[in-house]
DNA sequence: TTAATTTGTTAATCTACATGAATGCATAGC
DNA sequence: GCTATGCATTCATGTAGATTAACAAATTAA
């Protein structure tokens, strides 16, 4: 699974020129665990999430993806296997469906391959520094990190999902919280 | 960074045809913080990790690469940036050195784009397995879970380096090792 | 060979974060 | 509008793993 961000709509459109512009509500389950083929989705606007459920029922998030931005289940589509993860809207979005079929390795011209290389050696960067402060990093320094990063988010998204995004407890998150306020 | 196997040297050979094999004694350092242009390895024989120094003078090791396997600095070749990280020898090592300008995407051939693009895929599935284990499973899960993965590497790695790559310390590896024999 | 350095183990103590429970607020459904 | 469900906060307690230190075994250096 991954998310990139798109320059623009029409380098979309000439991967799959079927693509329409689907309306979901806020909370529609776009994808779930076990789902096969499953497809990559462009934001127009409004907010999804990917996130997998392991064994004790805790939600686990990898990501959330706001307007301009890709979302997709990459090891599911490399290995053909049914996906682990679910995908859905925290507001009402306006996405774009790319069929797998069209986003299939094969049917990509050399431009478009390049393109996904670049964006996927910037998902590997993400993902990189996410363990390093996973391994390095207390939970606070994660969250002032986290604020840094992405500065519109904490608007928009619940701080439960912050705290499930950090790998954290609502609860820790709320005490951490709590110190930055007083500490000003 | 990322690490990946291919299936022969030819496929190598015809990225970078100047490609000579270089002999390596363990403990060699073949990359430091700091360095530009950080090239990517390819590994005939021996074993080769990357590793990250934080604040503290504390290791974070990503990857071990043996045999076969292929270890560069995915982030600073993409951003052109110097290199973040450290490689080098855990025992005396034949290595491929390729240069950064072979692997720069303009260079490649739409094969060899696809075939990049299949290895990018599976470095960011095992990241992301990463990143979920390490913010949902106890640090004993984790290693056993290393121990069936990498079967071949905890005769060839030192223990404090395996605790380093699970994220915890020597002392609490070897507690965990001392539980495990007795429980058998 | 001996000395010096690194490695792995064990044990005592400390701390960041989890867990569980109670409370006040907001949001959604009817 | 009222009720019910979910969300954020706070507190009391528990625990996995960090830290510090001491020691034995293995490795490296002289």
């Amino acid at each position: 699974m991954y998310i990139y961000s798109m320059e623009n709509l029409s380098d979309i459109l000439t991967i799959d020129s079927n693509a329409k512009t689907k309306h979901y509500k806020k909370g529609t389950i776009l994808q779930r665990e076990g789902d096969q083929n499953s497809p990559a989705y462009y934001v127009k606007s409004g907010l999804l999430r990917n996130y997998t459920i392991d064994e004790k029922g805790k939600e686990h998030i990898f990501m959330f993806a706001s307007e301009g931005w890709i979302i997709a289940d990459i090891e599911s589509q490399e290995f053909n296997q049914p996906s682990e993860m679910f995908i859905d809207c925290l507001e009402d979005s306006e996405v774009i469906v790319l069929d797998s079929e069209s986003f299939k390795l094969e049917n990509l011209t050399h431009e478009q391959l390049q393109q996904n290389s670049h964006l996927m050696a910037r998902r590997i960067a993400v993902l990189q520094r996410r363990v390093i402060m996973l391994m390095s990093s207390s939970a606070k320094y994660r969250y002032n990190k986290f604020l840094d990063t992405y500065p519109n988010l904490p608007n928009r998204v619940p701080q439960r999902m912050i705290a499930s995004y950090l790998g954290i407890t609502p609860q820790a998150l709320s005490t951490i919280r709590g110190e930055m306020a007083r500490t000003k």
